[in-house]
DNA sequence: CTCAGTGCAAAGGATTTGCATGCCG
DNA sequence: CGGCATGCAAATCCTTTGCACTGAG
């Protein structure tokens, strides 16, 4: 839950400095509940991931961490998914993309290209986000079903590719 | 592109009778227009889709379409999909779930078992569907995205996982 | 020392594709 | 008849897994 104290969103860069250092403590602790390690490996993987603005996929990720095997890559996400750190998305055919966990940084939806397959993070007005969360909850609840979260993603083409 | 003047809505059940014959009247012509027929097996695979109220995966579809190759049902899912009449949707780590596409049924978004993967339709209120739309549509082209269309998702438990 | 983590190579599994044949127009 | 459609089997390709070794506590 603890809604990280950081004190900027994440703008895009960052990712190096100590501002983000909360950020590792949080989930070391986390994967440490689960008698997992916040080894090298995985808080670069980490370091990549809150170092951009939008989903990874495995081949960018690994571009960014040096000499890391591609399993390795996968095996730390699984891990890291695992213990709610990282999200999974699978958009389309290709490669799937990878982000921090909404916990982490916040709320948010995705624009998915459909030429190229980026992906990119917006968000919406709160008040239209709250009246959006109690229609779902309670059309969900109307047919038997125990709404855990929503995914809000617009198809359409980005700007270098219209 | 052509948005089909279809006069109803498919309402959910049949697949059968003659009620449904205008959609396959249309599909015929969509389909030749790119130089492709309305075999036997693609009329199969479109009345099963048609007879139920949620995104089959292959296998289910290959259960109701007595004899069709599992190749041959891939194949014409992709052509049903290139012509704009089929809509695949890819969840989770599982099979990918095919479903006729909006323009010819009407729209709606998905409740997707985190438990058993099965994905059942819903809809929201008009109003703040409009709300919606008009919110995601600034956004989008707020960062120079060109939005074609929506995709909202409710992750979380079914009846019968709960 | 002990056990989780890592790299490499091989296995998996949904989806795609090559090829020869069947069938609609 | 000509070309799209279909089956079957083999190939793809992202992702997972087996195994032996390395490394952190």
């Amino acid at each position: 839950m603890s809604r990280s104290t950081s004190t900027h969103s994440h703008s895009g860069r960052a990712g190096d400095g100590a501002p983000t250092e909360d950020l590792h403590v949080t989930i070391a602790q986390r994967l440490r509940g689960d008698g997992l390690r916040y080894t090298g490996s995985r808080r670069k993987v980490v370091e990549v991931l809150a170092a951009t603005d939008r989903p990874l996929t495995i081949p960018e990720i690994l571009e960014q961490a040096d000499g890391l095997a591609q399993s390795s890559a996968y095996r730390n996400l699984t891990e890291l998914i695992g213990v709610g750190v990282v999200h999974r998305i699978v958009s389309g055919d290709e490669f799937s993309h990878f982000e921090l966990a909404e916990d982490l940084t916040s709320h948010h939806h995705h624009l998915v290209c459909t030429r190229c397959g980026r992906v990119t993070d917006f968000t919406v007005d709160d008040e239209l986000e709250a009246a959006l969360d109690a229609a779902l909850d309670a059309a969900a609840r109307r047919q038997g079903f125990e709404p855990e979260h929503h995914r809000l993603d617009v198809g359409g083409r980005c700007a270098d590719c219209r």
